[in-house]
DNA sequence: CAGTAAATGAGAATAATTCTCATTTATTTA
DNA sequence: TAAATAAATGAGAATTATTCTCATTTACTG
């Protein structure tokens, strides 16, 4: 009995499509396999979304030393797979960003803290891209990223 | 002689406007009138536009201590005159929002630094307001604010 | 499976920001 | 206007955030 809990529960963890995804998410960066790097990447793929460092950090506590940690969210930008930002209070948050195409913004509530994704219209987008065109023409800087980021009161605070 | 000079530098130095500017921007927001106070707002408003933290300190280096530029910078967020924002490449960057109505944007080069304030038409900007009346209709969160930033090349680096 | 290169943990070093407290400056009061 | 009181400052200590160092461990290569 012991014996087939066992092999039920190695069936189910290693089967578990997290770690899958971590680790073929490093190898197609051609980046090496290791704990630290997978136990990370885990986080951030369940929490699907924005995360706090400091959210980041707890979860991790005594599986990821803090230096560890920093070099392994490095190694994520390098490979361009995530996205760091600075919320309106100070707080640094960071963000998977796996494929090209999943263009989105934040919204943040300024009474709890929360982030989250939102995603705009496309008509919006496409409005915001001919106004980019604009801004071209008149002042000669050449746009290649923009951030939108809504601020105010997620339907708990208010 | 050395008497008609004094009195010659007074009044050119009492006449400023950039310090009339700054006494009064203090006095009417019932903030006592200190020289550190009055410096930081001196490089604010001559500098016209958003300074980045490192300039800022640079540029006072022996009239302000450090602990003290810290402290007026957070005054000045206090009473809503100073937003705080951070760029890109994470440097902090700091600008006096003066008037209610001077609502605007940010546009960052990637190659110098740069950062500059941006004014989007007005077409654009009801757009906007329209795509928040929406998310506020789906998403329930109720936006107050938004900040959006712009990535690209100035013309200098294009 | 051994050998080499890369990654990690623990904590030291550095950088950014806030705090402490003795002194100075501004404001209030008589 | 001077004395008394309250607030602000400077200098550096304390705290926090991030990077660096180096001895040890882990991953990749042949």
């Amino acid at each position: 009995m012991r014996i087939i809990l066992i092999y039920l529960f190695r069936l189910i963890h290693y089967s578990s499509s997290m770690v899958k995804n971590s680790e073929k998410i490093l190898a197609d960066h051609n980046v090496s396999i290791t704990n630290p790097r997978v136990f990370v990447l885990e986080v951030l793929l369940e929490n699907k979304g924005p995360i706090t460092l400091d959210e980041l950090q707890s979860t991790l506590k005594n599986k990821v030393a803090k230096s560890t940690l920093y070099r392994v969210l490095n190694d994520l930008k390098k490979i361009n797979i995530l996205d760091e930002f600075t919320s309106p209070e100070n707080q640094t948050v960071v963000e998977l960003s796996l494929s090209e195409n999943d263009h989105h913004h934040h919204v943040f509530c300024t009474n709890c803290g929360e982030v989250e994704d939102i995603t705009l219209s496309e008509v919006f987008e496409k409005q915001l891209s001919d106004e980019i065109t604009n801004i071209h023409k008149t002042s000669k800087y050449l746009i290649k990223e923009h951030t939108l980021e809504l601020i105010g009161l997620c339907s708990d605070c208010d």
